[in-house]
RNA sequence: CGGGGAGUGGCGCAGUUUGGCAGCGCGCAUGGUUUGGGACCAUGAAGUCGCAGGUUCAAAUCCUGUCUCCCCGACCA
């Protein structure tokens, strides 16, 4: 490839538009150009970096049994009628009739199409366990895309889908894929942890992120750095170390009702009456569509919006107004859910029903002493809705967690039966008999990666692809107007094009600043110098994208040279090294 | 959808406060001089100032409406 020919160029200055690196680089390197909001044009560098992971994808797509086919952009609307989401998925589903008034949808995802492939060619348990994927265009009509290639509205991503029998032979095949999304990204030079996500709109009884961590990231996710225990933020947990008291619930006396003038938050009443904030009881109330639902929880810890709309098995929730309060006669600051009617409640499993705790009175300026939960309220829901923190003890090992943020490259989801049941995708197992497929899916966004390719990969001056991904090689710079160079950096050229290695030459009449810089800014991982000066020293400059030193090489052992170089740069960023 | 900001040649920006010839840098074209870290000289092409309406002798500039884009939040590969 000849930079004199390159359709698309490099940019002096960054566009306003951009802010985080991968943005800026991919920009100004002239590898994507927008076209809307949250949608793209690969140029013709970044679709071969594309490619490259796209084939990553594939090797280990393939090594786990999985077969490639590739399913429409546009569905009818029946099959997503079907399992509802047609109903459930709000605007960021792109629905349109085509010309005979039926409803069409955009693909956002394709659960459907392939349940209904399954159900329409899987009959029997022997073909299982079965293995699908795709690399495929979705869209999803975002309420923000932002971050280049990080989160746009049309993407390409890898999904693969897995048809199992039951629930073992899932459990079985799962850690396969997790294993395989690791060794993509690895492969890609792309560190990733693996973390425990929420099902969101999949459904489903499991989950995992693959995430690149950076400050960038929009994913928030707590980590133990003692013992491994990773979760984003709507799944994770923390120890709430609720000891048995040894009491049975008629030990604990009454309770009781004390002045607690102006003290409105937990901090000042636990202050107020010298008691620790764990022995006080939050009390919130949060809209759940058009009624109130009362959540109560430890003193000191958060609720998580959430899990706890999770746990009510809804879409969403929200903290309810002050109006809301005020009409449902509630005290902001002094409620609790005694003697509270017609709201439900939820308990966190931080509060034990084998003690008492300091609660609001529905009073303003009173609390009550010793509100045992199930003996001085209803409990309607028990759970898990605590927002865990920074510093909140790890709910394996107890030591505190880190809070960071991450770029969520890829999920894995145990969907079960979820659309199998509902699509009615079934087998006949060895007795004959019915049963739904058990399925799992599996996504990666193919932009996204390449995006943190570039985040993982980067200086000051400009990208530093790994060997394995960058769209070529060698960038070989011809420096200066003599004929000597300019014949004989054709001359290379060819020959290293001809033997198979991927190489860009900058023919260009530019100064040498311009092509040095360019080459920096683009990030092929090889540097070759072609110029009187080096033909002088004996042949070419080489240098590396990623080390400061250069060093002289003759014409007559370049290829050998370069063969080693790009063999050991492959092995490095080889998985079967390290995974 | 809530909060903040911005739309002026391809890119980055000034000009808007106080209405009066639409500018600068980069890029692009042509010619010449240059050639190891974003060269120089000369000449030139390119903008309905996001769009619509209004005020005015006169609007990039003032008013109204509208669209688009960016950032923070809610939401996701």
């Amino acid at each position: 490839m000849r930079m004199s020919m390159r359709f698309g160029k490099t940019l002096r200055e960054s566009p306003a538009e951009a802010e985080l690196p991968s943005h800026i680089l991919m920009l100004r390197g002239g590898y994507i150009s927008k076209v809307a909001a949250g949608i793209y044009n690969y140029m013709p560098f970044a679709w071969r970096a594309a490619r490259k992971i796209e084939e990553i994808m594939r090797r280990e797509m393939d090594a786990i049994g999985g077969q490639e086919l590739l399913m429409p952009v546009v569905h009818p609307a029946e099959l997503w009628q079907e399992t509802g989401r047609w109903q459930a998925i709000g605007p960021e589903m792109v629905r349109m009739k085509d010309r005979s008034g039926r409803d069409m949808v955009l693909a956002m995802t394709h659960e459907e199409t392939i349940t209904d492939l399954a159900r329409r060619y899987i009959d029997s348990y022997k073909q299982l366990p079965a293995v699908v994927y795709h690399i495929q265009t979705k869209f999803r009509d975002e309420p923000r895309s932002r971050a280049g290639l990080i989160r746009v509205r049309e993407f390409i991503m890898k999904d693969a889908y897995s048809f199992h029998a039951d629930q073992e032979g899932l459990d079985e095949y799962y850690p396969n894929m997790c294993r395989a999304y690791k060794r993509i990204c690895h492969a890609c030079g792309v560190p990733v942890v693996q973390v425990l996500g929420d099902v969101g709109m999949m459904g489903g009884t499991n989950a995992h992120e693959f995430t690149y961590i950076t400050d960038y990231g929009e994913d928030t996710l707590l980590l133990c750095p003692e013992c491994g225990y990773a979760a984003n933020r709507e799944t994770a947990t923390i120890k709430k170390d609720v000891a048995a008291s040894g009491l049975s619930p008629e030990d604990i006396p009454a309770p009781e009702k004390v002045a607690t003038p102006g003290k409105d938050s937990i901090a000042a009443v636990s202050e107020f009456l010298g008691m620790d904030p764990k022995e006080t009881m939050k009390s919130m109330v949060y809209l759940n569509g058009d009624s109130l639902v009362m959540v109560v929880i430890r003193g000191d810890l958060d609720v998580n919006e959430k899990k706890l709309a999770n746990l009510l098995r809804v879409g969403e929730v929200r903290l309810a107004y002050p109006e809301d309060l005020e009409k449902a006669g509630l005290n902001q600051g002094y409620m609790s859910p005694v003697g509270l009617k017609g709201i439900k409640v939820v308990c966190d499993d931080s509060l034990s029903a084998d003690r008492g705790y300091v609660a609001g009175a529905n009073e303003a300026g009173f609390h009550l002493k010793n509100v045992v939960p199930g003996r001085d309220f209803a409990v309607d829901y028990r759970g898990d809705v605590v927002a865990a923190r920074q510093g909140d003890p790890c709910p394996v090992c107890g030591k505190p967690l880190d809070v960071k943020r991450g770029v969520e490259i890829g999920n894995t989801f145990k969907l079960g039966t979820r659309y199998s049941a509902s699509m009615g995708a079934n087998y006949l197992d060895e007795n004959g008999k019915a049963k739904p497929l058990v399925m799992g899916c599996y996504g990666m966004g193919l932009g996204r990666l390449l995006a943190c390719v570039v985040e993982a990969n980067h200086d000051e001056r400009g990208i530093i692809w790994p060997m394995t991904v960058a769209p070529y090689h060698i960038y070989l710079v011809a420096l200066g107007a003599s004929d000597t160079v300019k014949n004989e950096s054709e001359a290379l050229y060819r020959r290293l094009t001809s033997k198979g290695f991927e190489v860009v030459l900058d023919d260009r009449d530019e100064s040498a600043g311009v092509k040095f810089n360019d080459a920096d800014l683009l990030g092929m991982p090889i540097r070759l110098t072609l110029s009187e000066r080096s033909l002088k020293a004996g042949g070419v400059e080489l240098k590396m994208r990623s080390e400061k030193s250069s060093r002289v090489v003759a014409l007559s052992e370049l290829e050998g040279e370069l063969s080693k170089i790009i063999d050991s740069e492959m092995r490095r960023f080889s998985p079967d090294e390290v995974i």
